[in-house]
DNA sequence: TTAAACTTTCAAAAAAAATTGAAAGTTTAA
DNA sequence: TTAAACTTTCAATTTTTTTTGAAAGTTTAA
């Protein structure tokens, strides 16, 4: 396998994962792209290496910035904008995770504890319902918690968290 | 707020955040149904809380049964079949991890296998792609670990991480 | 200033994904 | 057997999501 191929392979697969996770694939490809290029990536060049059109190039674009895991980076006696993605892993997992616990976990949590607190409704039906709501609380809660503990070590929590499990 | 509504909210919450997740709302929200549901619920009985078709029903409730977290259950005296989720939200936990790793990640490290091993070129270029794609292979591999230890564990997995990594 | 070089926005178009519903298939009880 | 009761399949349709590209906006250098 030649180096453009296998470049190309990493890129397609990295978006096609990025669409099962809920970020779009060309977002997901930007990003693969980002991560493996070694010097900044200009907007044409993402343009021209992943033949999007300029539009969606900067949408997406500002959607990484937005989830804080590519940056602008400005090139020295070059008038446009350069991206570099995150590359520590350590820190794209941490900022991945604090994102999604911002936007998907909260949230659920929110309604979790609003629709099990319902009440005067003795019925079994109801009953049941509240007590699994219940339980599905607690427990979205304490997983949310771990996410929490993995930004709070930042470095190489991974492997910490590793050794701990592993005893 | 009345149950109906709560179970209402449930269900669409629920179904919202499955998109976010990779499974299609409806196939997120047949499974919020019947996460709260006391007895086994029928086809018909899902098709008309959800308003949907019979093909749509059938085909996210065989989703769900491909997932292991969704099964038949028989009504004494009743023709028809019934449903019921999986409420241990441990054994629930262990059968999503274990399916995303089997179906995301273990193709995702096969892959990131084969680009980092393209040999011959030494360009600069080539060579950190080399490094990032191993430095990602190693990330990827150990997360899926802690995913698999997460299934062997087994009863109140979660609890038991909470402990470890709270010290 | 201004105009060139670049980026963002957003309505319209295209593509992808989900849904429908009727026909085909299956199971069961008599 | 067979026919009623039910489930699955899949081509056509609908809905949702993504993408395009041109116009509007912004920044910078002279």
């Amino acid at each position: 396998m030649q180096f453009n191929e296998a470049k190309n392979k990493f890129v397609q697969t990295w978006g096609a994962l990025g669409s099962q996770w809920g970020i779009n694939k060309t977002m997901a490809q930007i990003h693969a792209l980002l991560m493996v290029s070694k010097d900044p990536v200009s907007m044409e060049d993402i343009m021209q290496e992943l033949q999007i059109s300029r539009g969606n190039a900067s949408m997406n674009i500002r959607g990484l910035m937005d989830w804080g895991i590519v940056y602008k980076a400005n090139k020295p006696g070059e008038r446009r904008e350069f991206f570099i993605a995150e590359k520590d892993l350590d820190e794209l997992a941490t900022k991945i995770a604090k994102e999604r616990s911002k936007r998907e976990i909260k949230p659920a949590l929110k309604v979790l504890k609003e629709v099990s607190a319902i009440q005067g409704d003795t019925s079994e039906e109801a009953v049941h319902f509240v007590a699994q709501t219940k339980k599905l609380y607690d427990f979205v809660a304490k997983a949310d918690e771990i996410f929490e503990k993995v930004t709070e070590y930042k470095d190489n929590w991974l492997g910490k968290l590793m050794m701990k499990i592993l005893k």
